[in-house]
DNA sequence: TGCCCGAGCGACACGGATAG
DNA sequence: CTATCCGTGTCGCTCGGGCA
């Protein structure tokens, strides 16, 4: 019987110093230069590896702390219970209630999950279904009830013509509580909230906010900056009717 | 014979570019 | 703004050699 070179006890030690460590800090720390070394001696103690920065860092399942989504983060670097990104994505659309919207996903996972989506579809793991020109994804099983879930929940509104959908915005009084809400904001208040609101929704909720409220996606992206750069100004409020004419007007004389 | 180790290669994630 | 393609870099598994 040969006795093993490098001993899980010299692994356990750095990883109690270190909660995520790096493939290359571990080889240092073993003194090994081999990769395949260092993957069974994490396998056999449970390893997870990062979803993000392409799996480049490394802690043990028992350091981790996942969330309901099976996610655990440390220091902007996301670990999974389900492994990669693409069980990952597969998982937490399965358990949906409604299906999610490819930016939803970005905003759960923290990456860009397009690549893992596309990949999910065309094996056919998952299924996708277009509303308002962004694809839901959906459950091969549930994707039936979750697409009609969603269908419910969603508030399609005219504006120019166009159909509007925004998640978390999903009912006719949420959207008349939100105008309330406004109606009370001066016009930075306004800005910072509707920035605040688009942070939170993720990618492409500038202009369905704008669409929503009426207010300009410029401004919504000005406050989403503002908030970001936390560099608020107080500037002037103006006010209301304040400000230059409307195209409109100018062209009816 | 059984276990450890390392080279090689396929799989996967990232990020830039581009079209619609 | 979203969807898609593609090149690049890194991970992680498999297989075979070496050692006790």
């Amino acid at each position: 019987m040969r006795l093993a070179k490098y001993s899980h006890r010299k692994l356990l030690g750095l990883f109690s110093r270190d909660v995520v460590l790096t493939l290359d800090s571990i080889k240092e720390a073993l003194g090994t230069t081999s990769k395949a070394t260092v993957f069974r001696k994490l396998k056999s103690l449970g390893h997870r590896a990062s979803y993000s920065h392409a799996g480049k860092y490394h802690t043990l399942d028992t350091l981790a702390s996942y969330n309901k989504y099976g996610i655990w983060s440390f220091n902007q670097i996301y670990f999974s219970q389900q492994g990669s990104l693409v069980d990952t994505l597969e998982a937490i659309i399965n358990k949906s209630q409604e299906g999610y919207f490819a930016s939803e996903l970005q905003t759960l996972v923290h990456v860009r999950v397009f690549n893992a989506l596309t990949q999910l579809v065309v094996s056919g793991r998952v299924l996708r279904e277009q509303i308002a020109g962004e694809y839901l994804y959906i459950s091969k099983v549930l994707g039936t009830d979750q697409l009609a879930r969603r269908k419910q929940s969603i508030m399609l509104c005219a504006c120019k013509e166009e159909k509007v959908l925004i998640p978390g915005f999903g009912s006719e009084v949420v959207t008349d509580c939100l105008q309330t809400f406004l109606s009370i904001l001066d016009e930075r208040q306004k800005r910072l909230y509707l920035g605040l609101e688009s942070m939170k929704l993720g990618h492409g909720s500038d202009l369905r906010l704008s669409q929503l409220t009426g207010i300009n996606v410029k401004t919504i992206a000005k406050g989403r900056r503002e908030l970001s750069s936390k560099n608020i100004t107080p500037g002037r409020i103006r006010k209301v009717g304040s400000g230059r004419s409307s195209i409109k007007k100018k062209l009816m004389w």
